[in-house]
DNA sequence: CCGTAAATGTTATGTTATATCATTCTAGTA
DNA sequence: TACTAGAATGATATAACATAACATTTACGG
């Protein structure tokens, strides 16, 4: 476990459910999560931090059975456009990284609060910012179709470590 | 002019106004707008699409005195820098481009609507997106430093022209 | 079993961005 | 004017992120 959540919890239990809930959805969609791509997931979710594309790759190396093959960039970027497409994961563009979506029932757009100092990512509910841009892009007459809030800053953690 | 401004006006006067404007600011903070800082400014203001680094990059090379060496990415990337940390251009993430900044005279976050058609960037008021954005950080503790908003979809005109 | 489409493997390359050190320019100062 | 320190730029190399193109394997209905 590489991370430190936001708030003390069983990690172990928030994978699981992840991935029970991705299971349900994947089959909900009539596709498919095999083993690679349900293997990028699993590593995605073991930090509430975003991770790169190649530190993914690394992990899934070590991850698959000895003697296979090593995996190449494209193998990890097909699952994470898979995963991506099915609304399990976001891409945080701000730092070229991916994290799981903690609600992944519910179609949404992606809305982060990032923090700079132990890098773990906040997904948080986008609907009052969601409308504050609707009424702007209303008024520019613009037809929105995909929303990107990335907010850097301190969390609750590293303010409370490092006052002042 | 390699460029469709989201609304007919006067470019030529939109880039003199921004580099005017650019000089009073390098003047207010203390520091300098050398050639090269300059030209690239030029060159982002060249249109209102956002500008990839390596096409900056070209278009330096052309607009640099014959017989000038052939400058380099990092001559670009200090350039694209320094303009960044004086607030005269913003860079949108979601498509990795360097846009000018509409009101660089008022400190400001960065909110963006991102034609996915014609590439037009417009930069939209903050106030009521942020103030949204501000109740949630708040439910969550966290510290705001910076935001990025970045919408895509279709504006106005690529809407009259592709009604459907 | 067979044929097709999906998924994965493999190789190469494209695109974006930075590290590092050398050189030149700028301004203040003796 | 000559000296000097710091800022800016030049030059080279490489890191980091992402995709194109084609070969091979796998899954699965007929
Ligand atoms: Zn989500
Ligand atoms: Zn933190
Ligand atoms: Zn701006
Ligand atoms: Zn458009």
């Amino acid at each position: 476990m590489a991370n430190k959540p936001p708030a003390a919890h069983d990690h172990r239990r928030c994978i699981d459910k992840a991935l029970a809930a991705a299971e349900q959805i994947c089959y909900k969609n009539s596709v498919k999560l095999t083993p690679v791509r349900k293997q990028v997931f699993t590593i995605i979710l073991q930090s509430h931090r975003a991770t790169g594309a190649y530190t993914i790759l690394e992990a899934l190396a070590k991850a698959l059975p000895a003697g296979a093959s090593k995996p190449a960039p494209p193998t990890v970027y097909r699952a994470l456009a898979f995963l991506q497409s099915n609304r399990l994961i976001h891409r945080l563009a701000s730092i070229n990284a991916y994290i799981a979506c903690c609600r992944p029932a519910r179609n949404h757009e992606s809305y982060f609060l990032i923090c700079q100092h132990c890098h773990n990512a906040t997904e948080i509910p986008g609907e009052n910012i969601s409308a504050a841009i609707a009424r702007q892009a209303g008024m520019e007459g613009f037809k929105v179709r995909r929303e990107h809030v990335e907010v850097l800053g301190v969390c609750t953690n590293c303010t409370a470590k490092e006052p002042g």
